[in-house]
DNA sequence: TATGAATGAGGCTTCATTCAT
DNA sequence: CATGAATGAAGCCTCATTCAT
């Protein structure tokens, strides 16, 4: 006993290399423009074992956007949850600080997310996936929303409409994600860290009363 | 006399059907997954029509991008070159009006644009096109640059970094525009003009001094 | 009465350049890399234009095959029956003459003739234009037979089978024309005139008894 | 132990039986009238395996003239280059029937070769290959004539110009084989070995001296 | 009758997925 | 379980032919 757990260990490997070929490339050259072939190479294992792991291509791209979303939602709710009495800025702020780092620690898979918008996705995935996705990306504009919600009853905030203001809050970060990406436009130099922490405070200033 | 114009007239008027044909399922499908079969169906012409009018599906959707910037560009850079004494805000806030403008006009391609990041371009076009298209995109940037460093000097502005703010500003538009695009996520409602002249007020509000 | 006739020289005047110009393609690129677009443009008339005159591609090809063929062998029958009492080796020298004038006289259609094997007209041709076209070349074979079986009852030839001698005169002078045809193998130099007198010269010594 | 080999020997088979699928097929309908798929139907396997094998149609009938060529270049030259001091008609004829047997026992690839002008392959091949080929080719021509010089010098062939000479030799088997290869012609009987044999002692005699 | 735009069948090729070993 | 060869559906594009003007 201690075999199980070798395999166990393996295979979890396994299905590591490939999320990371699969991020790799996706980011490198687009969901299309990717083969399975090329996947399974990266990740120095044979196409079918890929297929042990992951039913489908899209189930494969699925699993790494699913988590990301789903684990954000977990930490952003209990983040603006934990702190309904704070000042809304202090709590965006933090909100802000801890997608900042996450982004930080492990940047791949977010560039695999943002390289989807979600009509997109209809082909690709099944009905029940498509449903459990975009619930998700509902889930986590309505938490900002609730916070920006709280602000503006805290009069923290402008009086103004949270809807659209959560949108161009997510909007405005995966954008400058999705622009930095390369360098081809911003001329070479890596001015995400420094767009991002500027972003954010704009952000938060243009929302703030007074 | 008027054959000739009405000949010219009709082909028109199939490039238009071709490209709104190929804007609407494009932006509904992605690029990838629409087929030019389909693009000629849409049009209600047989597929090699299609192909009389543009040389191949990379060379279509070329032609959807390329005006787009193409024309933002030198409008842009009239309005910001015409009004070097105005403050720098005051021609911010003319460039966002137009620009959304422009969009409510006929904000088809516009879509079509933001679909694509730079990277997935690569595969697709030829060197030539690649480089005008990179081109076009770094050209935008830098006339936003220089209207924001404009009204740092006049010290309408903050002092920040240009280089990452017109990023941000870009960004902020594309990224809103590109989430809007789907019903799904704002939960039907069209928020989109709100949303945009939100973000306009909000980025305006950050930059300026004071 | 003028106006008719000018119209039937017109008429003449587009298909002999539509011919040329099929000669000159087929002959330059080969049959299948050859489009009617093409014929057409060399021609400096509209595509519609030639299906006026040529039903389809094969009809055009055929056109330009068939006559030749029938012509040849109205010629040689006609060289061959009017010298029945005359030495064979001599009307062997007549013929080979009169091939290579009018080969001299006007090649191009004798590339599009060499171009093909029979083979591969049978999906091209319909049954009647292929049977034809078969008896055509069976026919021009028998009659060189004639000459040779005669020449052997004579005792000027060589007691050889008629059939496969007739074959090897045939194709010695098709090959080389063929071949010669593209100076990349001969090097540049044109050597067609001297290798195809050559070659008569060595077929008839090969033949000649004693 | 022994499943690789036998892996290896499955492949190989697959590969012959492909080419041989290419062989017949071509000879029967021409290259432009064969497709993918029916080389696949008669091979049968599925169309993409063809492609594991052959990258591509142009590489596929390549891969079955580039070897004939290369082959016969290096016997015909170590034939013609191992009796230097030999009489130039004892070397001739056995070269002539070195191919002569080497045909009868392979003799499908044979009619791929044959099959195609020079000019035709222009556009099928990349450059690499056309060089290649075209290069093949000359050197097969050259080594001919370098026999003939050798003849002419030691008296044993007339005083002939070689490189006609060489180009008449090369093109009258090759007619013959072309032409033989459809009965149509010959009236059903296979005359093909007879004709050759026929062909050879007329070259060979219409060379030698007296 | 001449034109050339429109048509759509069909070819080559790629690649997600399956399956025998 | 892992492998990678085999499969065949589907996409892009060409071009012979038709047809409206």
């Amino acid at each position: 006993m201690g075999v199980a757990e070798r395999k166990q260990r393996e295979k979890e490997a396994r299905v590591e290399s490939i999320k990371n070929s699969a991020i790799k490339l996706f980011t490198e050259n687009g969901y299309e423009n990717t083969t399975m072939a090329e996947i399974a190479e990266e990740s120095e294992i044979a196409k079918g074992t890929v297929y042990r792991f992951f039913k489908s291509k899209a189930e494969l791209i699925f699993s790494l956007m699913e988590p990301l979303l789903s684990d954000y939602y977990a930490q952003a709710s209990d983040i603006i949850n934990r702190n309904e009495k704070e000042p809304a800025d202090i709590t965006f702020a933090k909100l802000f600080d801890f997608f900042f780092e996450s982004f930080q620690e492990n940047p791949a898979p977010y560039d695999t997310f943002m390289y989807y918008k979600a009509d997109e996705l209809e082909p690709l995935f099944t009905n029940g996936r498509l449903t459990r996705f975009k619930n998700l990306m509902r889930m986590n504009l309505r938490i900002l929303e609730k916070l920006i919600a709280r602000g503006i009853e805290q009069k923290v905030f402008k009086p103004v409409n949270p809807k659209p203001i959560s949108t161009i809050i997510w909007n405005t970060v995966l954008g400058i994600m999705q622009f930095e990406q390369n360098r081809t436009f911003s001329g070479g130099k890596d001015y995400l860290k420094e767009t991002l922490i500027q972003a954010g405070d704009m952000l938060l200033f243009g929302l703030k009363n007074k």
